[in-house]
DNA sequence: AAGCCGGGGGA
DNA sequence: TCCCCAGGCTT
């Protein structure tokens, strides 16, 4: 039996019930493969029924504000998937009549849709003969075939995709693309593969030379870059504080925040104070103290965040303020919410 | 071609 | 700790 032949008989023995499975609706398909990009299903899976539950049709997510969107989407992360999810709904709604293209061509055009996901909704969606390669397809391809080329260079990914067309299986293409995807997460995982049991054992090159582990090659960069931010969390007399929203480019774009201030280096009471002119015109705060003893390093994949969070309080009224018990409703990254959970005056 | 963009979980 | 996850966009 062939390579393509033993993942389809794999996967129709050992397919979990993913919620995303009971259907081929492409706005379905489409929420569910954004969120799953460069985030694992376990993670997903709340999401995608929160998100289903909120916005049934493509037309419910179209016609949301961005702002809720972005606070059902808080805590999953690579939030240009988020916005770009919102600005395709109403690309969808809005010109295309509340139906999603049917090609890989056009599907490539939307936006947060590359290669893989227009791939996947081609495939599983319209039963097109379109080869998905995601993180776990590099994996079993390079073992099975024993590909040592880096799965991140240009040259790599070009191979592996055209590795992947010749293999794929088109007589039952959404399975079969699922079915290698399934098998690289729950059979030739990243580390431990289960290679005892595997059905592709016998002629899996990695496994004769015994290079199971050094298999796929990857280019490591990830140079961690350090900041240090300073959150001014104001309070005023009537129990009301500030957040902004994070404009331009960077992280956490257009998520809520509270005023920052980001320097070079950690920093004392004192250099706080002499800030806070760019926030307040207000008189002088009656406090400034320094909320967390232990230190807070919130690490994101290329930076790590030092952090400290102030609080600062005025015998006065704040314009512009918000009702701290009001904090909830905004969307934020996850380093702000651990704090607003434990904030208490 | 390389860098940027989150957060969480497994070993 | 390090690595990876149903990747895509920007420069």
């Amino acid at each position: 039996m062939n390579f393509s032949r033993i993942i389809l008989e794999w996967y129709h023995v050992n397919k979990r019930l993913l919620p995303w499975r009971k259907t081929h609706d492409p706005y379905l398909i489409w929420l569910s493969e954004i969120m799953l990009q460069q985030t694992r299903v376990a993670q997903g899976i709340p999401y995608y029924l929160k998100f289903v539950e909120a916005f049934p049709k493509v037309q419910d997510l179209a016609g949301a504000p961005e702002e809720q969107v972005l606070k059902l989407w808080q805590g999953l992360g690579y939030y240009s998937r988020a916005r770009n999810l919102h600005a395709t709904a109403k690309i969808i709604s809005e010109k295309y009549n509340g139906r999603f293209p049917n090609t890989y061509k056009e599907l490539l055009k939307l936006k947060g849709i590359g290669d893989y996901t227009a791939s996947a909704i081609a495939s599983i969606c319209f039963n097109l003969p379109e080869a998905v390669v995601d993180g776990n397809v590099y994996r079993v391809l390079a073992r099975y075939y024993g590909v040592d080329l880096p799965i991140n260079s240009s040259e790599g990914i070009l191979y592996f995709k055209e590795l992947a067309k010749k293999v794929m299986d088109v007589t039952n293409i959404r399975d079969y693309n699922q079915g290698i995807m399934e098998f690289g997460a729950l059979q030739c995982t990243p580390k431990s593969p289960e290679c005892g049991i595997c059905p592709l054992r016998e002629s899996c090159v990695a496994f004769a030379t015994n290079n199971i582990d050094g298999l796929p090659v990857k280019i490591k960069k990830n140079k961690v870059r350090n900041r240090y931010f300073n959150y001014l969390v104001l309070v005023d007399e009537n129990k009301q504080t500030l957040l902004q929203q994070r404009k331009g480019s960077g992280i956490w774009q257009n998520l809520y925040q509270f005023p920052l201030l980001e320097t070079e280096k950690y920093i004392e009471q004192a250099e706080v104070a002499q800030n806070l002119g760019e926030y307040i015109t207000l008189e002088e705060p009656s406090e400034i103290y320094l909320y967390n003893e232990n230190k807070i390093v919130h690490k994101l994949s290329h930076q790590h965040l030092h952090t400290r969070f102030w609080i600062i309080t005025f015998d006065s009224n704040l314009e512009n303020g918000i009702q701290i018990a009001e904090l909830h409703k905004y969307p934020v990254p996850v380093l702000i919410a651990d704090f607003i959970k434990t904030f208490k005056i």
